[in-house]
DNA sequence: AGACTATATTCCCAAAAAGGAATATAGTAA
DNA sequence: TTACTATATTCCTTTTTGGGAATATAGTCT
């Protein structure tokens, strides 16, 4: 029950659905997505730290920064479900398809480094 | 988006987890749930408006009582598709094995109108 | 070592959520 | 009508959540 409560609540709220709408695009660092999402660093972290806790992401350290990516599921059959679920889900929402639109733009070298 | 953070919204609470629960094994009147959960009527009927909400509930009035049960998920995809995975999600749940054995044991004859 | 950068964490505040007490509403029954 | 009952709603309080600013940490480079 904990570990189902924990992904509801880890996927109601829309900064970090967008998060895993944009990981289904490609890895990203965390500079990347405060750039497509237009918010603080911090929350980007912590956003992330949740949908790790709920088992949706993962990371891989690569040098200075973090490249996040969404798990298989592995670890939760409701985070598998949804995951499943949400590569359909969603995809026709005007937010969704401009924020995948974005990302192609956001290119890492120009975001952070600065 | 909007209806989906709803749904996921309305499944990240426990008592209302439960509430879903209970109803898969039979429609149930407010003063029963309330029973059940061992909460105020006045949360089990706010937490049916949230379930109501995101599409997940639905009830018909009979006499005095008001009678909710699950729907078909036919307004909204994600509903169904949730409502569809809850019947064998978190069946091995301690809380919900022993709610669901109470259940029977709670008489709406009994526990209201007294 | 020191300077720099990407990310994580802490702290604080405003907004939202959840619960119960009190109250309102609607339906029943005399 | 009045009395009663099941549910809904309002109001209030406590807890939780989400954001940003400031700070800490970790890794890179010279």
């Amino acid at each position: 029950m904990k570990n189902f409560l924990r992904l509801m609540k880890a996927l109601s709220d829309p900064n970090r659905v967008k998060i895993i709408k944009m990981l289904q695009h490609k890895p990203m660092c965390v500079c990347e997505m405060r750039e497509a999402l237009q918010v603080s660093q911090p929350s980007v972290s912590k956003n992330l730290k949740i949908l790790e806790d709920a088992g949706l992401v993962d990371f891989r350290k690569d040098g200075l920064w973090v490249e996040y990516y969404l798990t298989n599921g592995s670890s939760s059959p409701y985070a598998a479900s949804l995951l499943g679920n949400l590569r359909h889900w969603l995809e026709d929402e005007d937010e969704v398809k401009e924020l995948k639109n974005r990302i192609p733009f956001i290119r890492r070298e120009d975001v952070c480094k600065k």
